[in-house]
DNA sequence: CGATTACTTGAATTCACTCAATGGCGGTGG
DNA sequence: CCACCGCCATTGAGTGAATTCAAGTAATCG
């Protein structure tokens, strides 16, 4: 499983923006227990209405957010990948306005929300990053809600494919374009507000227009631009360029990273 | 217009949670040198791609954040309404995911995202409650999501307005179920993800079900139980419950909120 | 290997869309 | 003060993208 260095890596790549962290800073961080856990696939780790004292980062797997209608539909409004604190909120939200599920088997690691408080304390330029995180987070829902709002069924999973191997490519976690993707079409219909039936259409088109192809559990993006196009995907609202570490991750390709 | 005092009401209204601010963080709040503009309906305040080193409060009026898609199309993510700071983000985001104009003539405090970095720098406990406030904006766009990609249209509207309302009455800006509605049906098309067209057939019906009565540029809730039913509408993605300065403000009506 | 879950495909339906034409309101200027 | 123009809202008719329902196939897991 994954050791305290790995963890700690992890929150660096995706905290070191604005400027780089420094070794006391590496350090507080490093020192933030963490209790490790293991979950099987679509398993609720947080409820909506939830005020729980914990956090939690996901070091392996992927996870979502969602919320259920009163006729049972549901709505994925944030795909959560390794390196993701999902409920990062709890830190000044009293109750969980979401709940959170792993969508594949997962390893997430929980820490204290008060632990966390106190190292922000201690560590403004931390509590920035961590800030500055939960805006990025924002951002992706900003996106999501146009794709969910303006983009037809086509072009909306290709975007929520883009973003996602975006983020993916930024914790090194995809090879040749391709990245594991067990995520099924139920839940990719409930990310993209559409229906499963037509999911499993519009991903056929997107096969057959060779933009993705799926193998077991993995997919493969062959034509990177193309697909870039068929989603109107502008990876700006991601705000990547300015974040240092991310850069030097993809620059140096770090091993450290690789979970 | 608007002088510095309901400007700092409308700050701390907007920032007091988790704890109420000092004397001293209030007047750190107040000392913050603000430029009060004017503008007028329909005008961008800050575009996608800017970098700008300032942020406005609204003082006055409504705004939306909003992009376009390539063929032109507009979706809206996020209405502003008095004391919202639209573009707090750029606090610690270098470039502007997304656009903001003014939906309503607007008076709007322009000041220097440098000077509140400072602010938050000294005074922790005020850049908590920032930190607070992204969150919960965060939070309703997440409900936005569910929104737009799972409600039809009748019940998106309805919702859309339920949350207007409740955030309007946290700033004392409804009277008896009415208040201020000068929001375009094609603006509110953009907002919910439908057409201006539809949005007119779907107005009427609320209208016809005695649900939404509009008068000029207002628009009264008769009945506000039916109206949130109509609208699947749950106010806890608000996260009211715990804003100690909005508590105080619906139990005594504090005058200096009203702006 | 059997059972469950996930995916595919067809057919009919529906909600929302576009296009188009008309009506109302408010502001501006002759 | 009224006429006109432009913006906003409404309504009808036809279309279309995505839905539901249904049946059947493929994959995965214990």
């Amino acid at each position: 499983m994954s050791d305290r260095h790995s963890l700690s890596a992890l929150m660096i790549l995706k905290l070191g923006s604005l400027f780089t962290l420094s070794d006391e800073e590496t350090q507080a961080l490093h020192d933030l227990p963490i209790q490790a856990i293991d979950l099987k696939s679509n398993r609720d780790i947080v409820r909506i209405g939830d005020s729980s004292l914990q956090c939690f980062l996901i070091l392996e797997g992927y996870a979502s957010s969602y919320k259920l209608t009163p006729d049972g539909q549901r709505q994925i409004m944030a795909l959560h990948i390794p390196g993701d604190i999902p409920d990062l909120q709890s830190l000044y939200l009293k109750r969980m306005d979401c709940s959170i599920a792993s969508l594949s088997p997962c390893t997430v690691g929980f820490f204290q929300v008060e632990e966390l408080r106190r190292v922000c304390a201690r560590h403004p330029r931390i509590a920035a990053a961590f800030w500055r995180d939960t805006l990025v987070d924002a951002s992706i829902l900003r996106e999501w809600v146009v794709n969910v709002g303006r983009r037809d069924a086509y072009t909306r999973i290709a975007h929520l494919l883009c973003e996602f191997l975006v983020r993916l490519e930024a914790v090194g976690l995809v090879q040749g374009g391709t990245f594991d993707f067990p995520i099924t079409q139920a839940n990719l219909a409930d990310a993209t507000g559409i229906s499963a039936v037509h999911m499993s259409r519009a991903l056929k088109a997107l096969r057959d227009n060779g933009l993705i192809q799926t193998r077991r559990r993995y997919l493969s993006v062959p034509d990177w631009q193309k697909l870039q196009e068929a989603g109107e995907f502008d990876p700006l609202y991601l705000h990547l360029e300015d974040n240092v570490a991310a850069g030097l991750l993809r620059t140096s390709q770090l091993e450290t990273a690789a979970l």
